[in-house]
DNA sequence: TTACAATTGTGTACCAATTACACCATGCAT
DNA sequence: ATGCATGGTGTAATTGGTACACAATTGTAA
C-alpha cells in the first residue's frame, strides 16, 4: 500500500495517465480440488473488503485493462476472462468518493469523481496464483465463497451478479481448460461443475453429457495411486474446445 | 442539426455537463406487422448512418440516460430496454476524433476524446414512434433489416451484437408486450417471432410453447372481420409476465 | 347456395435429450 | 479372501421438441 504522501501523489497523476470516471471491478474465481473462493483485497485502515479492481489507461482497449490488472493481482494472464455487465449507479462509489473528496482540488481529484465500472469475471486455479495487494491494500487473499466478508460498496452486487452469469453460462460455454491439470479424470471434472453449481450432479449423465460436446479426448492411461478403481484420464480437445468457446455448446429455437 | 457555430459551444458545454469518455450507443428495434427495422440517423454531410446515442450527465444513472435518449429519438418511454456489452477499444471513434479535434483546444474539446460506448437494445412498435433527430443529424429513420445502410464508425458491430443478442434472449425472456396491441391472436404474436428470428416457426409448436409458459390468457372473443376463420384473441398475463421477465422462461444444469 | 381457398384450432406419433436408477469392476485395507 | 469405497457403463422412464394431418370457420367466387 502506498503512503498517505504517495496516494496524493497517485491520485494528483491518475486523472492524466487513465480515463476519468471509468473503472474495471474483477470477479476472481479460483478453484483447486473442489475449492472454490473469490480474490479479495483488505486495507488495513477499513473493515470491507473489494474486489480487484483498476483502471483504463488513456489508449488502452477494456479488455487490456482487465487483463493487465488480473495480471497485476494474481502474477498470470491469458485467463478466461469474460464481461458481464457494467454498474453505472452515480452513488455507487459514494463512500470513497466523499472520503477522498478533501485530498485534493475536485478538478485534480481523479478518484472523487462518479465511477462507471466494467465488471469482468475470470475462472483460474488458484493454485498457480500469487496474490498481490494493490495501492490501497495490505492484504490480497483467497476468500472462501461459504464464508464471505462484508463489501466494499456495491461490490457484493458485482460479485453476486458475476456468480449468477458464471453458471448460468456453464450451459453455454466450456470451462475447465485453465482450471484443470493437463489431464484429470471424469469425477475432477465433475467435482468443478459441483463447486461451481454448489450441488450435486449424476455421475452417468454428467460423463454423457460432456462427452457428447466433442471437447474432451479419452486418454489410455488410468490415474493409478488413489485408493480405489483407477479412473480413466481425460485431456481437453482443444481444437474443438476453441471452436465450442465461439459457437457454444447448445442451441435454442 | 445544429449550426457550425452551436457545435462549437455545445461540445465546448458538454464536458461540463456529461461524463468525458463514455457514451451510449442504442440499437432501437421497431416492429408492427411483421416488419422489423432498426432506428438510425445521418446527417446530410455524410454518407453513412449512425445509431441512436448520447451521453450520460454528470449524475445521472447510466440506465436513465439510455431511456433519455430514446425518449429524445423516439417520443416514448418505458420500453423494453436491455444492457448488452461495452464497446471498448481505443480506436472505435478515431475517425471522429480526428474530425473534431481542430474544433477547440483539446483539453476542452469533449469530442475529441475516446469513448466507451455502453450498448442498449430496445424494443418498440414503431407505429408510437415519432423519430426526431439530435443535434449531429437531419435525418432520423427506421431502416429495414434487409435494406441497411453503411455504418458509422463500429456501429455495424454493434448493430450485429444487438441482434444477436437479442436473438439468443428470445430464449429465455419473455418479449411482446410493447409490441403487441392489448389484445392479439396466436398468428400474430408468432409472427413477431418469425419476424426477429428470420425463420418461419411451426403453428402448432409455437402455440403449445408459448402456452406452456403461462403468460398468456386466453380470451373469449374471437377477432371477427378478417377473411378467414376468426383466431382467438390473448392478452399478456402481466404478473406471470413480470415475473418470467426476473426469474427467466427455462432453466440449465 | 354452394364450392373453394385460405386460415385457425387441435391432437398424435416420433425422435432427442434429460433424468433416474442398478450392476459390475477395480484396488486398497484388513 | 472379504469388505468397502470408488469408477465404468447400460437401460428404462420421462420430458421436451419436431414433424405432421385433419377438421372447422369464414369470406369469395362460381
Amino acid at each position: 500500500m502506498l503512503t498517505k504522501q504517495e496516494l496524493e501523489e497517485f491520485w494528483a497523476e491518475a486523472g492524466k495517465i487513465y480515463l476519468n470516471h471509468i473503472s474495471i471491478d474483477c470477479v476472481v474465481f479460483g478453484f483447486h480440488e473442489g475449492q472454490m473462493k473469490v480474490l479479495m483485497l483488505k486495507s488495513n485502515n477499513e473493515e470491507a473488503w473489494y474486489l480487484p479492481g483498476g483502471f483504463v489507461l488513456k489508449q488502452e482497449p477494456i479488455e487490456n485493462a482487465a487483463d493487465r490488472i488480473l495480471k497485476e493481482r494474481t502474477g498470470i494472464d491469458e485467463i478466461f476472462l469474460q464481461q458481464f455487465y457494467v454498474f453505472g449507479d452515480p452513488d455507487r462509489s459514494k463512500i470513497h468518493n466523499e472520503m477522498y473528496k478533501d485530498m485534493l482540488p475536485e478538478d485534480q481529484n481523479f478518484f472523487a469523481k462518479r465511477f462507471i465500472s466494467i465488471g469482468y469475471y475470470a475462472l483460474v486455479d488458484f493454485f498457480n496464483v500469487t496474490p498481490t495487494p494493490d495501492n490501497f491494500s495490505e492484504i490480497c487473499t483467497w476468500r472462501d465463497l461459504n464464508d464471505l466478508p462484508r463489501f466494499q460498496l456495491d461490490h457484493e452486487l458485482i460479485f453476486k451478479t458475476a456468480l449468477d452469469t458464471l453458471r448460468l453460462q456453464l450451459n453455454y460455454q466450456p470451462i475447465g481448460y485453465n482450471l484443470m491439470p493437463k489431464e484429470f479424470t471424469m469425477p475432477e471434472l465433475q467435482k468443478l461443475y459441483e463447486t461451481i453449481l454448489d450441488k450435486k450432479l449424476d455421475r452417468r449423465n454428467f460423463q454423457r453429457r460432456m462427452l457428447g460436446f466433442g471437447i474432451l479426448n479419452k486418454l489410455e492411461t488410468t490415474r493409478k495411486g488413489g485408493a480405489h478403481k483407477a479412473p480413466y484420464l481425460y485431456s481437453f480437445d482443444l481444437e474443438n474446445y476453441q471452436a465450442a468457446l465461439k459457437e457454444g455448446l447448445k442451441s435454442g429455437w
